[in-house]
DNA sequence: GAAACCAGTTTTTTT
DNA sequence: AACTGGTTTC
């Protein structure tokens, strides 16, 4: 959005100058905040007495405070040079910036001798991290064998470091006597609040013959089951009373409630302070610790909080901030002149430790807040009572149909039996109002057993169609047709999103995955991973990976490891890896070998460089840390956007603070949205119930066992689940869509599906191949990295395509793609129907072709060949239609279903490169290279073009388009 | 109809 | 660990 032309509206207005005093920004989607946060920062800075030093503007990423420092400049007398230093930042480079210069001896607070230095790291890999924190619990474990037996009832310890940070996100610290400040009150929870929970839950039920039992004692139904108890748990009849009984006795709630925690929080103090040592020892600080030192010393040194408090705050995505950010910003606000912006509705980062109520409940967490800090002496002298409410309710974004049908959302049951109070929610939502005019919004639902199919059939259904316009300025009646780039499937799990992404290639409809990538299951990662292994002499698993990856079939593989007979350029190039010294030099290397090109090899390189900076290498340790990346499923944005017409596939939460005109909210199925499963691990934290354990360690009776805790299972059955964020996110994916709404789900739809105020349609797919995916006849593409920055990828074919427009006619791309696609699972050896099929022939001398061949098949083979064409390095790759592999020979066949042949010198270039590739891959073996002819069954061999030849047609390629960036 | 029981499912990600 | 949906028992 560019923002110089545009006048703000009234309500935008009165924000911007409203530059005095306490405000709370109810700041909608497409509301324009981000405009409005900057030309308010602008008017403040224009004021005369005002400089960039006394206004404090609080972000939460990065990209965020950039865009805004960019905005800004385009709107005041300062210029980026002069803004540059001024504290438009996200929290975590402030507190970061704060300690480097004031906090050396931050430590000394909780009793730490240990200083930050200006050479602690910042660690920022949570895999390294959770390294770093096993290796703590390891040495924590020997030196309090007292704490054994916590370790006994969890599953994971890093679920400990998960907890510490917890805790901190709340502004609970472990001091070396004991807790910082207030803290351990926190740890004990609240009765009074649970008590009111219990009750609620104990409540009995309206049924149509009189009461009927209360949910809390519905739910205690399974109280025992599968479970084992301490002796002194009660039995199920003495808790819930006999047949015919109601409720439980409210007895109940002080006996669950009330048990001695204090070895428990002991524990956990100890865990956390050591923990935070070991941390500063090994000179590094977590996000969790910047925030939490940077709170600890502004708390404590008086002097410091007055010199930098800030004439004026701001802080944008409010609904994002956790606890101590926010007791943090009070301590940094030097005055009242505290603006804060944001939107509840889209609160989704919980388990990011936002909590929503920062903004929910702004007023009552800014008196307690200030109360809490100011107990002993005055830290936050200004006042907090007069808090000014603004709304923006003015949508650029959306139709009034689907600003108002998203409201919906927020009042959706999000399980069957969920009784949640709607009203409640419903009364404080502020309605937003469309700019636009335009009542051209579908919304529709749809379901379907194939859902990948269903959604693939929906955007086929809507490209070009008119029946789903979007919005376009420049279009006459300012509406035009959409296109594939105009549609964003949104998930929330990022698996459906990546399986639809299969699924689409395979139809060829052009998809991209947008948001973070599990990188280290690439391709690319796992043959690194082999290689590494292969030197530290993990000989057989990597191999494994390499020769299959080269083409050898299982048994010729096993036999190479029986024999340890590797063939010999791979030892050759073994061997030269082994004296490269750095991870990123094996990487390039072991990328540049296959014609990795790509962004995910790039993204590699980087990250592994990134955490293993030192210059000399630990392999295991590399190994070790792809490992467990690839366990954690650990996700890296991954710059690999084709620039091309394509449909957008993202997480919700990747798509937050975007816009599509169209958008298919998928996946709203049970299980997946909203994700059942997963309650923490056995020693957790909550603010009601405070610290507690699920388990317990014991050895009555003799017999060592971890024992359930009775009381927790009566506790959970009070608490029942949250769904207000699922039904945020719900929001905030609706919410993205400017012109169309969409709804799908599979067989199984959630309850938030199916209570959507639509009538749902059920979909029988029939999904066509799309055009331009390039899966048939010809295949190659070459890419040319640009020497600077990230690669650019420029498809280009190396066949003249003008060859095929006047030879396949009548039979077209789609005839090709079903003899190829029956070439492919009647050489994997699926069951083909081929009488009465359509394309009869042309499947029958394919039939009787593969019949004839005696080696084993090898379908749909990826084919990269790196070449260097005038100092630039190039890639082509395609998919080999076919491989027939004998111990001696590699036949390479490539189908082509043209009627006539005299298209043969465009193959020609194609299959050399398959040709050349798997000269590389099978050096030992003789390759030929063949065309078969469907339409009459004749094979054609081809002499291959050498690497000579092929390198000066794709120089030519070069020099004619104008697309290819220069060098 | 209410209650009890059984079997199958199963996450999000920035600093 | 929590939620769905189907079946069995009283």
């Amino acid at each position: 959005m560019t923002d110089t032309a545009i006048t703000p509206n009234d309500q935008q207005q009165e924000l911007i100058d409203a530059t005095e005093g306490t405000y709370l920004v109810d700041a909608g989607a497409g509301t324009g905040k981000t405009f409005t946060v900057t030309r308010r920062y602008a008017n403040i800075l224009d004021q005369d007495d005002v400089e960039p030093e006394d206004l404090l503007l609080l972000t939460f990423t990065n990209n965020a405070a950039e865009e805004m420092k960019d905005r800004i400049v385009a709107h005041c007398d300062y210029s980026m040079a002069a803004l540059r230093d001024a504290p438009i930042s996200t929290f975590h480079s402030l507190a970061h910036d704060i300690l480097l210069r004031y906090g050396f001896e931050a430590p000394q607070i909780l009793g730490i001798d240990d200083r930050i230095t200006s050479s602690t790291q910042l660690l920022e890999n949570e895999v390294i991290e959770n390294e770093r924190f096993r290796e703590f619990v390891g040495r924590f474990v020997r030196d309090h064998p007292e704490y054994e037996d916590y370790f006994r009832i969890l599953s994971d310890e890093s679920s400990l470091l998960n907890l510490i940070k917890q805790l901190a996100a709340k502004g609970i610290f472990p001091t070396r006597e004991g807790w910082f400040r207030h803290g351990e009150r926190y740890l004990d929870g609240d009765f009074e609040e649970f008590k009111v929970y219990f009750t609620e839950a104990n409540t009995a039920n309206e049924g149509a013959n009189g009461p009927t039992q209360s949910d809390l004692r519905d739910n205690l139904g399974r109280y025992g089951r599968n479970k084992c108890y301490l002796p002194e748990a009660p039995g199920k009849t003495e808790l819930r009373g006999g047949r015919g009984t109601k409720q439980i006795d409210a007895e109940w709630a002080n006996r669950a409630f009330e048990e001695d925690r204090s070895e428990l929080k002991q524990f956990i103090h100890d865990l956390y302070f050591e923990y935070i040592e070991f941390a500063l020892g090994r000179n590094y600080l977590n996000f969790s610790f910047l925030l939490l030192f940077a709170f600890a010393l502004l708390c404590e040194d008086h002097a410091l909080r007055e010199e930098l408090a800030f004439e004026y705050t701001m802080i944008d995505e409010f609904q994002d901030t956790s606890e101590i950010q926010f007791k943090l910003a009070l301590l940094l606000a030097g005055t009242d002149n505290i603006c804060v912006v944001g939107d509840w509705k889209q609160s989704i980062y919980s388990f990011q430790y936002a909590s929503v109520d920062n903004i929910r409940r702004f007023e009552e967490r800014l008196q307690t807040y200030k109360g809490e800090l100011n107990n002993d002496i005055e830290r936050v002298g200004y006042p907090v009572e007069n808090v000014t409410e603004i709304e923006l309710t003015q949508n650029y974004r959306s139709t009034q149909e689907i600003l108002d049908f998203s409201e919906c959302s927020l009042t959706l049951p999000a399980t069957n039996n969920e009784d949640f109070d709607a009203d409640d929610v419903r009364e404080s939502i502020v309605s937003l109002d469309a700019d636009s005019n335009n009542e051209h919004s579908q919304i529709k639902a749809t379901t379907g057993d194939d859902e990948y199919e269903t959604l693939l059939d929906r955007v086929q259904e809507i490209v070009d169609n008119p029946e789903y316009a979007v919005a376009d300025t420049d279009a006459d009646d300012g509406l035009r047709p959409p296109t594939y780039e105009d549609i964003a499937i949104l998930t929330r799990t990022r698996q459906f999103g990546r399986e639809l992404q299969q699924r689409a290639d395979e139809y060829g409809f052009p998809v991209a995955y947008e948001g973070g990538v599990e990188l280290f299951s690439t391709d690319q990662a796992l043959l690194l991973l082999a290689w590494l292994r292969i030197l530290e002499n993990d000989a057989d698993r990597g191999w494994a990976v390499v020769l299959e990856r080269a083409g050898y079939t299982l048994d010729e593989a096993d036999q190479i490891l029986d024999t340890e007979a590797y063939p010999s350029n791979m030892v050759a190039f073994r061997d030269e890896l082994a004296d490269v010294e750095t991870v990123g030099g094996i990487a390039r290397r072991v990328f540049d070998r296959y014609g990795f090109e790509d962004a995910y090899a790039d993204t590699l390189v980087t990250t592994l460089e990134g955490v293993f900076s030192s210059t000399h290498i630990n392999r295991g340790e590399v190994i070790q840390f792809i490992e467990r990346s690839l366990d954690a499923g650990s996700t890296h944005e991954v710059d690999d956007s084709p620039g091309t017409d394509s449909i957008t596939v993202q997480t919700i939460h990747a798509a937050k603070g975007l816009e599509h005109p169209i958008v298919i909210l998928a996946n709203v199925n049970q299980h997946n949205f909203p994700p059942s499963g997963g309650g923490g691990d056995a020693i957790r934290y909550d603010d009601t119930e405070g610290l507690r354990q699920t388990k317990r360690y014991s050895t009555v009776h003799d017999l060592p066992h971890v024992y359930h805790s009775w009381r927790h299972d009566i506790r959970s059955a009070c608490l029942s689940r949250e769904y207000d964020e699922e039904r945020r996110l719900m929001y905030v994916a609706m919410t993205r869509a400017k012109d169309h709404l969409l709804f799908s789900a599979g067989s199984s739809p959630s309850a938030l599906f199916e209570n959507l105020p639509l009538e749902s349609e059920e979909s029988v797919p029939d999904v066509q191949p799309a055009d331009g995916g390039g899966t048939v006849q010809s295949h190659l593409q070459i890419s040319i990295p640009n020497r600077e920055g990230p690669v650019a990828q420029s498809p280009h074919t190396l066949i003249d395509d003008s060859v095929f427009e006047d030879v396949s006619d009548g039979k077209g791309s789609e005839f090709g793609r079903r003899v190829h696609e029956f070439a492919e699972r009647y050489a994997e050896g699926e069951t083909v129907e081929l009488e009465n099929s359509e394309a009869y022939d042309d499947k029958y001398h394919v039939k009787k072709f593969l019949d004839s061949l005696d080696g084993e098949f090898r379908v749909e083979e990826p084919a990269y060949l790196p070449l260097t064409v005038d100092g630039e390095e190039v890639s082509i790759s395609g998919i080999i239609d076919l491989l027939s592999v004998t111990p001696d020979n590699v036949a390479i066949i490539d189908y082509k279903t043209d009627r006539g042949q005299h298209a043969k010198p465009e193959y020609r270039k194609q299959v050399s490169v398959y040709y050349l590739v798997l000269s590389q891959c099978f050096p030992d073996r003789e390759i030929s290279a063949s065309i078969f002819y469907t339409e009459d069954g004749s094979r054609v061999s081809i002499d291959p073009l050498t690497k000579e030849e092929l390198v000066a047609l794709v120089r030519a390629e070069m020099a004619t388009s104008s697309t290819i960036p220069a060098g």
